[in-house]
DNA sequence: TATTAACACGAAACCGTTTTCGTAAGGCCG
DNA sequence: CGGCCTTACGAAAACGGTTTCGTGTTAATA
């Protein structure tokens, strides 16, 4: 097994101090060329290559970014995810992923893990139950501590910070618009049952276009299902007991669960029933009838969010306590398939 | 913006010295509980939390693992992931993720910059590339320096390390011999142009269980598809062209869209022809017909993967050198749904 | 020849911990 | 009262680097 070499081993073998082969290796101007070509020799020779480690407690640099999601296995954050690690690598960081699971008490505790100096900024999208319980003393502690944190999707107006998110009324609105302007009257949707921040923006962007076109909400053709639910008994009721000739969903799942239930109901899509989605993932695409959907061009949040977070970080104290915080919109686009008539 | 508090500062607030606050945290018998009591209350008002990064250098262990997979936007591999995460930070670990996309280059870089101390170990599943070049170099470089390695999925045989697979070609064989036993003879395969391992050891077993059964195998009934395709005109030709009556797909996207072309042309699925995947991701379970699917368990596999790693983490140099590798085979299951008959 | 500047390098502090070892103070015993 | 053992703490080294500052040697200059 060969063992790392350190400065000290070269320092050592060559009989020169560390000090000398420190700065023989940083081709310092102080140092003679022979003892430079010296010591550069024998590092390439050895394969030295310095302790990270070492330089992150030096400089109180680590390279390192935390990213927190709620879930991993989810096509959205890992497309943000996919932006970030893109970004920040080329940046020469790296990226340390927790998923908090949609629980607040592994957010926290992913946050202080974290926080003790592993990384020098987070990157994250809160989970349903920190939206819910409305508590965000965790992250204020760390932005307290300097630490820059930037939020994404998820976000929240009680914490001061930079943030990325896309403009979800508006999308909710404009794809609902969508739905009006192809003829449709009685428009549905299906809706998070728990609290999120997006799932609440998208119904008031819902609302707002039915208003605006003076359609009628109904709020019987409002369905709430659980974040992730088996069975289809609520959904089916809801087939069965209302009368709607389009729906707007708040994801992909809901979106395809729903346009599978109305083809076993025997209703054609997109003819009697039209459906239009959130997310651009997989099954948006090669569903049958495919799904028209929002994209929210995740990787291009990711990449924001990343951009914001590094500037911040390697940003001198000064400036930075101008507290300049940012939210960034990231546009949306409605990707029109199969789902919808083209009108 | 309240600092970071350190040893230091309790020491010299307190008047005592370094050693003593740190022995005092620890609740060490050699000091008394006076100073001790001082000490941690001290620590508990201004929410004294030791460096990571100070604690790592010490210990010569950062309690940090590197992933290393070809695509994050990827079912399988983010199913992997969880169980990794998991398992990981129940035992006080963090991941840090590196995307190789697939790339031979990108994946020497990740390794190279993670191995110079950012973590204890890798678990990595081998890009496209790297297989197809047969170029493990940047792998024993890290595993001679003494670094543990866990491969899964995409593995080598050229390189000493714990594995984490699934039987691939048993799992294929099942499969087809599943298609069979429902009476199909002729069963095409569709499968990636790339190299890869897992790809090759399915068309084997698919091989062996059309020769078990005494059917032949026509090689023009083996498609093989880029790994990212954009327009179906290559399978649109194989269905003209060609006569079959089912359908082992090596991903579930390929089938999926292979499902929905057939539909296109007018066969009746699974009637007409059968399908079988592989993954058990959101396709496989929502798409219509629902896709009967080989399961992966990548939770099973990346829990699987975290322990072997962790164990040799922690474990002491002497029994490590045991070499004792294993590999590590996650049973498969396959996942009937609408797109194969019941028999 | 004495002064000085340039050169080339080393010593040491520092980042924040842990841990070994040394030692001052106090109490006890003989 | 001297020796010894506890008790309670501090000094210092170590992890592996970076960086500031000091210094010995040499050569150029006055």
């Amino acid at each position: 097994m060969k063992r790392k070499i350190t400065l000290k081993h070269i320092a050592r073998e060559l009989d020169v101090s560390i000090s000398t082969v420190s700065k023989a290796l940083k081709n310092s101007e102080e140092i003679s060329q022979d003892t430079k070509d010296k010591v550069q020799a024998f590092a390439r020779l050895y394969n030295y290559k310095p302790n990270n480690i070492a330089i992150s407690l030096k400089n109180k640099r680590t390279k390192n970014i935390g990213v927190i999601v709620p879930d991993i296995v989810h096509h959205f954050f890992t497309t943000v995810f996919r932006g970030i690690e893109k970004y920040a690598n080329a940046k020469g960081y790296n990226v340390i992923v927790c998923v908090s699971d949609e629980s607040f008490d592994k957010e926290v505790i992913n946050m202080e893990m974290l926080a003790n100096g592993s990384i020098d900024g987070f990157i994250m999208a809160l989970s349903a139950e920190t939206q819910r319980r409305n508590d965000f003393n965790h992250l204020r502690e760390v932005t307290e501590q300097g630490i820059p944190l930037v939020l994404f999707d998820r976000v929240t107006d009680e914490i001061r910070c930079d943030k990325v998110i896309i403009d979800d009324s508006r999308a909710a609105m404009e794809a609902t618009e969508r739905l009006i302007r192809s003829g449709r009257k009685r428009i549905a949707l299906f809706t998070t049952e728990t609290y999120l921040n997006v799932s609440a923006k998208r119904e008031a962007g819902y609302r707002q276009a039915l208003e605006a076109h003076g359609l009628p909400v109904l709020e019987e053709l409002i369905l709430r299902l659980p974040y992730q639910f088996e069975e289809e008994s609520s959904s089916l009721r809801f087939f069965r007991e209302q009368d709607f000739d389009a729906v707007l969903c708040v994801n992909e799942i809901f979106a395809v669960r729903a346009i599978r239930l109305a083809q076993q109901l025997g209703r054609r899509v997109p003819q009697d029933v039209s459906f239009v989605g959130f997310t651009d993932g997989l099954l948006s695409r090669y569903s049958s009838p495919s799904l028209t959907t929002v994209d929210q061009q995740g990787e291009l949040m990711g990449q924001a969010a990343a951009e914001l977070l590094i500037s911040k970080v390697e940003m001198e104290y000064d400036e930075n306590d101008a507290r300049n915080y940012q939210t960034r919109i990231i546009p949306t686009a409605l990707i029109e398939r199969e789902s919808t008539v083209l009108s």
